[in-house]
DNA sequence: TGCGCAAACCGAAAGCCTTTAGGTTTCCTG
DNA sequence: CAGGAAACCTAAAGGCTTTCGGTTTGCGCA
């Protein structure tokens, strides 16, 4: 006992594992990334701000995924589509962290940097000052709302009870594959339709 | 001890506590709720299903404020819309209990009626049968998402260092009143007016 | 080179939570 | 009125989060 030679522990290594632990059982305990790692619990807290820091470095970790290169494409409405897609690819990447990760909001840096740009590109675009904000939340809710579907997939399937909802029964049943990719890009394409018709100048 | 002359508890009881507790803190625990109707932990567990139990009966008791009679609105859309808005307005009314809702369906029999009856609103109006399911997921992605904004309300606001992040930092402070409000109305309208030009017959 | 402080890990423990098991009293049904 | 079910309690197991103090090692500075 005592410090060892070489570290045991590193920030990097217990968001690896912790992340680990939630893609495999969706949650993640401080005790379960010990025992992965072959060390007390209590080393753990030596290096993370408790189990709310743990959780805030999977929040980085996965938005590090997201790709800012994205909002340089040309016009501005194919930078906001294809950064929502890559938003949303980010989560889908990690779904049974999703209800861990999405109460509360990225605050990594690099990602308040793509935020900062994208902001640009809409002042750049024309759009007025008070409409900027507005058009990213409501962007950002369609990227969020359609990440929580890829976290409970297949959740209504089972309830559909043909005698007491037959109709719903009928439309699960003819649900084409990929219905979560579909009902983002639905959305999505919608959205930004709509914002290029009211907002853009 | 022993059986009291009248019951101290039931589910209604229990679903009240526990709501008003995740109104205040945003969470609950069972001995919580046990302090606060002046009954052992144990006695609680033999009402309801665990913990998981009372999260279950949470969603439901949220759920109810859902207005089903909009769906009987015509045209279908503005059916659709006022449907949305209720759905919105029910997570709302409980923002500190959404993260603790928002992850697993309801599944209340009241609520699933409620889809039963879309589904054969837009039948009605001439959706083909694949389109009926993507087009309400979509538009349940829109609503989730934006009550998952009204769970994290001013959390972005803190978070604009001016110095790395001007542009953002000048878009929030020029972002009005209301701004979730109108987000969720932004979405929702630009969904709706794409699905009318799209999937409408 | 050597001293001292900081870093990294361990052991122990407090205090919370969930859940179950078994006991006691009261109600209700036949 | 007898017996089983219902409703509550006490007790306890076992997990989790977090902190405190101890031990050993590394490293910077004199």
């Amino acid at each position: 006992m005592g410090r060892p030679r070489r570290p045991l522990l590193d920030r990097e290594r217990i968001t690896t594992t912790a992340l680990e632990i939630v893609d495999e059982q969706g949650e993640f305990s401080v005790p379960q990334i010990a025992r992965r790692l072959g060390v007390q619990t209590a080393s753990v807290y030596h290096h993370v701000d408790g189990r709310d820091g743990i959780v805030e470095l999977l929040r980085e970790r996965v938005a590090t995924a997201i790709d800012g290169a994205t909002l340089d494409l040309t016009p501005w409405d194919e930078a906001m589509a294809a950064w929502a897609r890559s938003y949303r690819a980010a989560f889908a990447a990690h779904p049974r962290a999703i209800p861990l990760l999405m109460t509360s909001p990225v605050r990594a840096p690099k990602v308040l940097d793509q935020y900062e740009r994208a902001v640009g590109r809409l002042l750049d675009a024309g759009f007025a000052l008070p409409d900027v904000m507005p058009v990213i939340i409501a962007l950002e809710n369609v990227v969020l709302g359609s990440a929580l579907d890829l976290a409970a997939p297949e959740a209504m399937w089972e309830l559909a009870d043909e005698t007491a909802t037959p109709q719903l029964a009928r439309a699960l049943g003819a649900v084409p594959e990929g219905r979560a990719d579909q009902a983002f890009e639905l959305a999505l394409t919608a959205y930004l339709a709509h914002v290029r018709e009211v907002y853009a100048p």
